[in-house]
DNA sequence: TCAAAAGTGTTAGATTTACACCCATGA
DNA sequence: TCATGGGTGTAAATCTAACACTTTTGA
């Protein structure tokens, strides 16, 4: 063997994504069943190991993409999980990322195909191997990055109601928060535009569509609702 | 073989070690210079190859036990960089975790022999590879961390005054901030906790050392200081 | 006696929270 | 006409930020 580091041993390497997406008013997860052995059959997120000529990232964006036909999908590495009986088979270190998708964006179609299932992170089901952990670390790290950065609107369509963002708020951060003062601190952001559109899908009335504009996030150093 | 993944490749798997202490008033990092081609000679995180039987965690308490002679150390994983080219020799995915250490705890005689040096993370030198990118993650963690962790006192000896409190802030979250509104907030916040005792050290008149009570912090949910 | 670090309160401004009713519409 | 979700303002309380002088002591 030709190699700087041949006396070492290699592993195997894996991707796992947490598909976050927001619907019925709450934060969910796209799941599916295992197709390998070990464990096949198990509710597990979806995954893949990492080829020689890929990084971990081009790995979940790879995995993500076959799975949702989306690319260009917001995409952030949680960590990477090694423990040394995680995986029931073999000794395979996962690195797990989430990923943020608009559900209005996703062809059903392609869920159906694969046999996967959006459920509520409030309801998961027991989750193949330390799945579950992985998922736990996914919304903490979102919860610590949502001041920071604008998470929310990768959630949501180009357009959408005050009340659809505060769900998406309240959904992240497992709390309720009072209208009101919600929609003061948005009309501080000049980076949440309201447009002319009115949406009727949602009530009688109608309620204002509002849209994320990147251009005015200059100045602001803080998305804090 | 007799593998349920044979089919794909396995890579090596490294962690590298970032050791952060407080001296000089300044937040510093334990560097050295790599001892394996390629890139024998650089200034270097110290790190080491995982094994088939260890988890990333062990194996990064086991390099920096090797390094300080110290255990129990705060350790917390930083992320993998996986960069196909990353290492200059082969394809190795590095998982990075940073250990605060307490400097008057450590044996500086292994300093010596391993030919580390203590550099303030304002001026670093060039790193090998991707190491910067890994230190740099490193600090937006400790930051994204501190207000909802204890973690200033793994920088510090048992009993600290508060101007070294205050310097671990600043060096910390790299910015000024007002003495007496410091010292307010560390007023109310039960698990710092007042000694009689008078450090003579580092000034004439001598200041009072205070000291972290993991025992008061049940209530408190926040460390901001 | 003086240099160097320790220690100490007040006030104005900004931010956050709590809170309740009217509006527009389609069924 | 009524049920449903949309939309709006104010006041009290809390938190944050700015600011300067006195104390102690060893050299």
């Amino acid at each position: 063997m030709t190699s700087y580091y041949g006396e070492y041993e290699k592993v195997w390497v894996s991707v796992d994504c947490i598909i976050f997406g927001f619907d019925h008013g709450k934060l969910e997860l796209l799941i599916g069943r295992r197709q390998l052995d070990p464990g096949r059959g198990e509710w597990s997120l979806y995954g893949g190991f990492v080829a020689p000529d890929e990084s971990l990232e081009e790995a979940a964006s790879r995995v993500l993409h076959d799975l949702t036909g989306m690319k260009k999908v917001y995409m952030r590495q949680v960590g990477a999980f090694s423990a040394v009986d995680r995986d029931p088979g073999e000794r395979v270190i996962s690195v797990a990322f989430c990923a943020l998708i608009n559900v209005q964006d996703y062809d059903d179609n392609l869920r159906r195909e694969y046999g996967l299932e959006w459920v509520s992170v409030q309801s998961l089901p027991p989750l193949y191997s330390d799945h579950r952990m992985m998922v736990e670390s996914a919304i903490d790290l979102l919860r610590r990055h949502i001041a920071t950065e604008p998470l929310y609107f990768n959630l949501l369509p180009d357009l959408f109601t005050l009340t659809q963002l505060q769900h998406v708020y309240e959904a992240i951060m497992g709390e309720e928060i009072d209208k009101r003062n919600f929609r003061k601190r948005v009309k501080t952001m000049q980076f949440i535009e309201q447009t002319r559109l009115i949406d009727k899908q949602s009530s009688r009335r109608g309620a204002l569509l509002y849209r994320f504009n990147k251009r005015n996030l200059g100045s602001s150093s803080s998305f804090k609702l």
